[in-house]
DNA sequence: GCAAAAGTGTTCGTGATACACCCATGG
DNA sequence: CCATGGGTGTATCACGAACACTTTTGC
């Protein structure tokens, strides 16, 4: 490909990058059909080759002083000022050269979400970043498209339903603000009593003592996330003897070194340093720390019917 | 840190690498407990520093010219013979510089399962490759030991465990070998007669005509794994709006492009090529592509008993 | 025939679904 | 007092857990 020979081209270090795909959920605003909640994301214009003009995930380069999450955050921020209330790695995105002179590309992709309520802030100043529905994106640059879809994807099925729902309204909600959420995100109808009563049962819901009056008609509670106690006597706990189910192994504060040894081997991480995003250069986020474990464990898995 | 100034430092190429936890079930062989099935990986001794001595992941650079998955194969060939079965990417980790001079450090970290029967070659030619019981592993270069850790816990929780453990045995197996997978996998004890008919009812399960005697006594019918055939009228399907779940998005075939953009934006992967990993370069494993969906449905999700 | 594992039947309880019903509030 | 959504009660049914039981093989 006349870019030098191949020991030449092994030796090119990759480049590498976080995009971030940042969903919200909101409503319409000019359309009629303003009560539909649906999902919303921001993208940038590019204003360069390849792709001048079309729409792409904010992104940006990474840091040798940030974690991978710092970055994400920071290409969030980029496009909004909505605080995360989640923010996960997606996938890490590679593959074979044919770009950019036979040099190693990497996407490393999160995804975040981010509240209901602020979500109206849904116009920016700036014409280059602007929010789409998930049902009418543009024409995007790069396979941006698969990523998002891939996205929506786990949002839908892979991640355990209530603490994505509640991560993507606000701070204190109504059970049928939740119900909707569910809802919007699985696209199917959900018995609302029986939500309810999961939900509530579940444990991971607070009730505030306070009520809001949504339409004009009857005040309803409203709730709060709690994350799990954990500590309370539910059903007799067993010795599981492996399986220790308190720590959440999924961490970004350890950095990757590689060696790049040519016996194949040795790369890696250097220590067991963790800190989940409070470390120092991290921007004024209000947000928990949105570390989240991977755990199973949800109670309104079943909740989707059937048929009707 | 003496190593020009930040801005500088912040143009840096990152360095990225692909390691790979490769997880087999066998017994121990030497002690006479080997009737135990426990999980064994694959580690290798670096011969140079940092962490010199020192057991760490297989591993190896980025290759402009392969798939990220490409590039799992070959580390995770450069350790074992042994042709994987699954090969799924696990997490990408990264941090803060603090090694090389400022750096910004990666591994894109796989996981592989190989299947049960080759597995009993744990004996390797080469004294810096050496197989370990997952409860008995030596100390770790950087932060492999956490990176393993987490790849136990999402072997045993997060990713569904039929298409696993049908992974981890050999092709063809009885009930009974995929029963103790199970057991090995979670550490709980599962009554066999449910499993069977879990199992069965799956439909992710083909009798082979043949049967197997595998103690002195009465020979089981040995089954193998078929992918789902989805074509079926299980019970009635209903009218999806969205939610496709006939094609899976975890590619690796397309490639990251990542335009510095000052911006703060533009970056991508370039196309859609989506090739699964049987592009050109690939090494002549007579494994499937292992390349599965993301989806749930785990006929087994609930079989691990709560108490006894 | 006896041991041991393969394979089957059946009971019991939990929990999800569906849907009827009552309650609180504003007009 | 009526409309509307908040909130509760409850019958039905499917499925998982537990375990007794039958079948097949080797010795």
């Amino acid at each position: 490909m006349g870019l030098g020979n191949v020991s030449e081209r092994r030796s090119q270090p990759p480049q590498v990058g976080v995009s971030v795909v940042i969903l919200a959920l909101g409503t319409d605003g000019t359309n009629e059909d303003a009560n539909r909640n649906r999902l919303w994301l921001p993208l940038v214009r590019r204003v360069r080759q390849p792709f001048q003009g079309m729409w792409a995930l904010p992104g940006g380069n990474l840091r040798a002083d940030r974690t991978l999450e710092q970055a994400a955050y920071a290409a969030l921020e980029s496009t909004t000022d909505l605080h995360p209330r989640y923010l996960e790695q997606l996938y890490t995105f590679g593959g074979p050269a044919r770009s950019r002179g036979g040099l190693p590309m990497v996407s490393i992709v999160y995804w975040a979400l981010v509240g209901q309520a602020e979500a109206r802030a849904f116009k920016t100043g700036d014409v280059n970043v602007q929010w789409f529905p998930e049902d009418g994106l543009p024409g995007l640059a790069f396979d941006h498209r698969e990523i998002i879809d891939y996205a929506l994807q786990r949002l839908r099925t892979k991640i355990e339903y209530p603490l994505v729902a509640t991560r993507l309204v606000g701070e204190e909600f109504t059970l049928a603000q939740l119900h909707g959420v569910y809802e919007a995100i699985t696209g199917e109808t959900i018995d609302l009593a029986n939500f309810r009563r999961k939900m509530l049962a579940s444990g991971q819901l607070e009730g505030t003592g306070r009520k809001r009056r949504e339409g004009r008609h009857r005040p309803a509670a409203t709730y709060r996330y709690v994350p799990e106690e954990d500590g309370g006597d539910r059903h007799g706990q067993r010795d599981r003897g492996n399986d220790p189910n308190s720590h959440d192994p999924i961490r970004n504060g350890s950095e990757g070194v590689h060696g790049n040894g040519p016996d194949g081997t040795g790369m890696g991480n250097e220590t067991d340093n963790r800190a989940t995003h409070s470390d120092g250069t991290d921007p004024g986020t209000d947000t928990q720390p949105v570390s989240q474990r991977p755990a199973a464990e949800d109670p309104l898995a079943a909740l989707i019917p059937s048929r009707r």
